[in-house]
This record gives C-alpha cells, structure tokens and sequence, in this order.
DNA sequence: TCTGGGGTCCTAGGACCC
DNA sequence: TCTGGGGTCCTAGGACCC
C-alpha cells in the first residue's frame, strides 16, 4: 500500500498558524503582483471563489463577505512544508515528496500495523507539532491514493481522522463510480472533453473501455492509469533528483516601456538561474528568455519574444549566463510596446563535474566558480542579493508583501513566534 | 487599472548515421 | 514503372501536474 500526505488548502493553513483569529473565516492567497487567488479556506471555496480567479474580479465579493485577502509568502510555505515532510517520512522507509502541499509514504509489506491508527498518529502529529491540517489517502497505487484523499477532502464529517483507506474491491468500485472523469489524476481538461465525447463520465466508465482505445487516445499514459485504477501499481515512488531544467520569469506590476529596465530584469533573472544551478551543482548547456506584452490588453499592440542560444561550453557563472542573456535580449527587443512580462530559462544540464568543453572556445567556468561560490555563501549568510552583479540594481519592480509582526518574526529567526502555536488536544 | 510561476513526460517528425 | 533496411538523436509541441 501507498499512503498520500495532502494538505488541506496549504497557503491558507500556513497563514492561520501565523494568524489565528483566521480560523474558520473565509481566506484567500494570492500570487505574485497579487494577481490570481491561489488558495482557498474552505469558507472561501464555498463563496464560489474558483482557484486562479482573478483578484479584481472578486473584489467586490471579497469586500462583501469580509473574505482575508493574503499576499503569498513563500519562505513560510516552504518552511511549514519541510516541516510536515520532515514529521510525515519519519513514518515510512520510503517517501516521495511530490509537491510542496503532498507527498507519498511507501507502506509496502506493512503487515502487522493497523494503517487507520498509524496514517491518524501521523496526522495528529503533523497538526500538532506544524500546526497544518492533512488528509490521507492510502490505495494500493499512488492513483488511487489520490482518489481516497479525494474523499477525505470531500466528506469531512465521516471521515473525522482525515484518513481513508481504499482496501477493497468493493469500496475502489465504489469510488470509481462516484469519482468524475475529470477529477482523475492525469486527466485535464483535453482528455477529460475527450473522454466525455466517448460517454465516459466516471472514472468507472473508463474500466469499461478497451485498453487498445484508451491508449490510443492518451498514449501510454493511458494504459498505466488505466491498471492503476485497477489497483494494479504502474508507478513506483520516484526519488528526489535533479531539476532537468529551471526557470525564473515574472509579471510586472506596472509595464515597463524602457528598454534598459527590462534588460536588467532578465538579468537578474538570470542570476537567479545561475544560482539555483550551482546550488544542485549543475550546468547548462542552453539558455533562453523570452519578453512579452500584456496578453490581456487586446486594445495594445502585442509582441511575444522568445530566443535561445546554446551556450559554447556548459556554465553556471552568473556573469557568463547574464552576458548571454543581455545579448539574447538585444536580439529579441523591440522599441515601442509595453512589457507586462519576461522570463529566462536554462535547459541541457551537465554535472558541475562532467562538463565536455569546446576546443576552440575560452572556457572561464573554474576561473569563476570560486567567485559564485563565496558569492553564495556571503548571501546565505547575509541575506538574498547581499552580493550582486554591477547590472543587477536590487530592485523588485514586481510583487509586494503585506508584511505582518509574525512573518518579520519568521523571516528573522526561521522559526514562528510563540504566540502563534496552538495546540489541540 | 487590475489576470502566477514552475515543473515533468511523451510523441511525431526531421536530420543524420551506416 | 521500378529506388533498402535499420538505427539514433534532437526538437517542437502537446498533454499533464502542483
């Protein structure tokens, strides 16, 4: 058996461990710029409010139902989820962390443990000590794991530990039957219309189905979720490996006109890729930005730039892959619109150590590294962008944060004030 | 006025090899 | 008229996930 740890509305959760007079009020988190609504308490959800809704769409809403509008605060996230990552693996040989709100448990050959009180011990624990609130859902393929935390989320008042178990063939029929054929991992919106083109409707209706059928519409992705539904496991937990590639980009609040202004942000936007490079020792042998216009603006001129370039010799120097950036940018350029986004993104990775380099070209890579590496440690040490390149102004001309006493507390200590904790009993 | 950011895998087709 | 057989690698695009 597999189990899944899932956090209930995760953002939300954190915010209320920080703030608990937020409990059973509606809440909302928004993305960067505060743009889109990217977690909901339940109050919330039941409001209407759709996940990716755009926040001045619901302002009035917001307004009248007195709903707690939050800037998203990613150091806490991140924080509270190594926290209940942490706590939840203790439980289980092996674990896969497969997002930063879930993970999985490998229960496999667990014989002699009665799963219902161990998954309850591991989610009282991790609502005590995290102070976050999960559901689990245990199946014998992490497919079917969704679905019992699925059921969980869906049916609080029966399911008071927040754990379920999918342990027969009757209670999988059983779900299959209920569960919609969108709602089944792996299955988005594409195939989900396909799906119902062909009268399938319920994840059940899909069993019904020939394999042959299945997988010609979705592949081989088809053919295992199909088995997986069955409780025949088709996925193995997977270990934490190495990003294969890695981006950095981000909407402006306001749009920028000036071309010095966005140069310097795809600067840094590539600094940032160089850090997080070396940070899995890792370098890239290719790199591309890309600028563009606000796409909702239909009354702007709209321009999309995208170039990449293969660099000569693979790097993780700041300096090397802000250079080919800026030079990328002087191509990709155009006077005259209004930049409402940009991003850059590094792909083809080589280990720091197993790099090929070119016979022809200056390769400076281990002249630079020790200078990134103390360059890193400084601003570890001393905080983000402490050390920067000359480009770089420091500047965020994106995202703002309403900054609260408590996360001026975390964000100083790394640890939440005191006051903040809650216990239940 | 105001609409996020970051990933993965698979597949088909083209270019190339002998 | 008629033009082999078997591979690999890379890329772009499409699907999905959170």
């Amino acid at each position: 058996m597999f189990a899944l740890i899932d956090c209930n509305n995760f953002f939300v959760s954190c915010e209320r461990s920080l703030d608990a007079t937020l409990q059973e009020k509606p809440v909302v988190v928004l993305s960067n710029n505060d743009g889109c609504v990217i977690s909901r308490s339940n109050e919330a959800k039941a409001l209407g409010i759709p996940m990716g809704a755009p926040a001045y769409q619901f302002k009035a809403l917001f307004h009248h139902h007195h709903v707690t509008v939050l800037s998203a605060k990613f150091e806490l996230y991140n924080y509270k989820s190594q926290g209940v990552i942490d706590i939840s693996k203790s439980y289980a040989p092996e674990h896969e962390v497969y997002s930063i709100d879930e993970l999985f448990l490998d229960f496999h050959g667990f014989k002699y443990v009665k799963l219902q009180t161990y998954a309850t011990e591991i989610r009282n624990r991790v609502q005590r000590e995290m102070d976050i609130p999960v559901s689990i859902g245990i199946a014998p393929t992490k497919t079917l794991c969704k679905v019992a935390n699925r059921i969980v989320k869906k049916f609080p008042n029966q399911f008071p530990d927040g754990v379920y178990i999918l342990d027969s063939k009757e209670k999988i029929e059983k779900a299959l039957k209920w569960l919609s054929i969108e709602d089944v991992w792996g299955i988005g919106r594409r195939y989900a219309n396909k799906m119902k083109d062909a009268g399938v409707y319920k994840a059940y209706d899909l069993l019904q189905k020939p394999e042959i059928w299945v997988r010609k519409i979705m592949g081989i992705h088809g053919a295992r979720m199909l088995n997986e539904l069955k409780g025949i496991p088709q996925l193995d937990l997977e270990k934490a490996s190495d990003k294969k590639s890695i981006t950095v980009s981000r909407s402006f609040m306001e749009m920028i006109t000036e071309k010095d202004a966005l140069r310097e942000r795809i600067e840094t936007f590539a600094l940032y890729c160089a850090e997080k490079l070396r940070k899995q020792n890792s370098c890239c042998k290719s790199l591309s930005i890309y600028i563009g216009t606000n796409r909702f603006r239909k009354d702007l001129p709209a321009y999309n730039g995208f170039l990449s370039i293969n660099l000569d010799n693979p790097t993780n120097s700041s300096i090397v892959l802000a250079r080919a950036a800026s030079q990328l940018f002087e191509q990709v350029f155009v006077e005259g619109f209004s930049y409402k986004k940009a991003g850059v993104f590094v792909s083809n990775f080589v280990p720091e150590n197993a790099r090929i380099t070119s016979l022809f070209e200056d390769d400076v890579q281990n002249k630079h590294l020790p200078i990134m590496r103390a360059m890193d440690k400084l601003n570890r040490k001393y905080g983000k962008d402490k050390i920067r390149l000359g480009s770089m102004t420091g500047e965020n001309t994106y995202g703002r944060k309403i900054m609260s006493e408590a996360y001026e507390h975390f964000l100083k200590n790394n640890t939440l004030p005191e006051a903040n904790f809650r216990f239940f009993s």
